[in-house]
DNA sequence: CGCGAACTTGAAGCCCGTCAACTGGCGTGG
DNA sequence: CCACGCCAGTTGACGGGCTTCAAGTTCGCG
């Protein structure tokens, strides 16, 4: 039984202090493309984002991956049902996180602050992959990116200006994976934006949003709808 | 302040007992049609589903609609981070639901064994809300609907020697809202099954799974993927 | 400077959305 | 009892967007 998977021990990692359960609140480093689980494992418990950035995927049977989402800052990740992961859980670059463990989640007699805080970190997860779904559902490709791209500005986002810049950490394949499409056709949308004077591509990892009032227009339509009351 | 949307308490639907609130387990019966809530509403709390089907849907700002996901028996719909909804709650055909207190969900004093079973729907909600995103995200029309059809035989179906039975209460329109299809395209899938022996289309509300091996097989890709543990 | 990986760009084919016509089931009313 | 009309679903034809395959370009690192 380990609290974390072994691999993102290595090196300069710092390993939990397993005698602080259940209340290791310690942050603790996870290196770039170390995993904090894998599919298969037992649950080593939720974490909480602090820095950096993660990234759940699954694998299906035929090899096809498929990026689940991402974590960021703030973010909660780790969820799991059954006590067994479906998803692996990588770093995408250098990242820190705080271990909480799933009676946390489970029971608010422990911690009941950080109960109420993973409750409702589960229940804005159940909302994103709701607007997620609807995303891939009718959304067209560069839609997709621009929707993207605007939900990347407002986690990590640095205003400057009108425009809002902020670095890309992952991969044109992790994002083609996690928005259902293809890297050439994320390309070919990034390369729209670019065209259209909507964004800027300073470096493969570096974007800046220069009319953000457009981008968000093409990331319409907006799953968030005006209350719309009318019973019988 | 109510307890649940008032169109749902037209004519023999049950009022819900609210001094009996947080302990208010008695089921009570929503007809065909009538909403339990609506986008923009308060939230009501948690329902738990005993019979019948519900439909969560959203109305987009352009007008397109999305469903979001349909409550079988069993399953647990409402939940919401910030105490507003984002989606319509509807039953498909006449249901009845126990209500949970949300508070049911955020503690674990007032009632430990709900508590648990909302916490495991939550974290069910997540993963089932991830294969849908899997499905939506790369597979083609009748593999979606193929996998929808397995789905529906797995929770609601009877089965009958090698093949399983089960209604249909949706329309193809809720189906193809839900896939990120067509009406057009949904009706296509089915006809294809159907020539391939697959299924068969009793009436418009009644399908049979003939050959449950070639529908699994058509569901494929399969989001359970076997643990693969190759740390370096 | 040179190499490989990641990204971009281009061309062709296919799936699915759109538009349109048709079919079938069901309730109404003559 | 049958005719009609309406609605949901089915089927067909066409066009567009995305995937696929392939080649070219840029980026990052040794």
């Amino acid at each position: 039984m380990y609290a974390c998977h072994p691999s993102a021990y290595r090196d300069e990692s710092i390993r939990i202090d397993e005698s602080r359960k259940p209340f290791s609140s310690l942050p603790f480093q996870v290196m770039a493309e170390a995993h904090l689980y894998y599919a298969g494992d037992e649950s080593p418990g939720l974490f909480e984002v602090r820095t950096g950035l993660f990234r759940l995927s699954r694998v299906t049977r035929n090899g096809r991956r498929y990026v689940v989402g991402f974590g960021y800052p703030g973010d909660v990740i780790g969820f799991c049902p059954d006590g067994v992961h479906l998803s692996d859980c990588e770093a995408v670059v250098d990242s820190a996180v705080i271990r909480h463990p799933t009676e946390t989640l489970t029971s608010c007699r422990a911690d009941p602050r950080a109960h109420q805080a993973l409750v409702r970190a589960a229940l804005r997860e159940i909302q994103e992959m709701q607007d997620h779904c609807m995303l891939l559902g009718h959304n067209l490709a560069h839609e997709r990116v621009a929707a993207f791209l605007t939900r990347l500005g407002e986690r990590i986002g640095q205003p400057k200006g009108d425009s809002v810049a902020f670095d890309l950490p992952m991969s044109r394949l992790d994002i083609a994976d996690f928005l259902g499409l293809t890297v050439e056709t994320v390309s070919r949308s990034l390369t729209i934006l670019r065209k259209a004077g909507i964004i800027e591509i300073r470096n493969l990892h570096r974007i800046v949003v220069l009319q953000p009032v457009r981008i968000d227009a093409l990331a319409e339509p907006d799953p968030r709808v005006a209350p719309r009351h009318t019973p019988a």
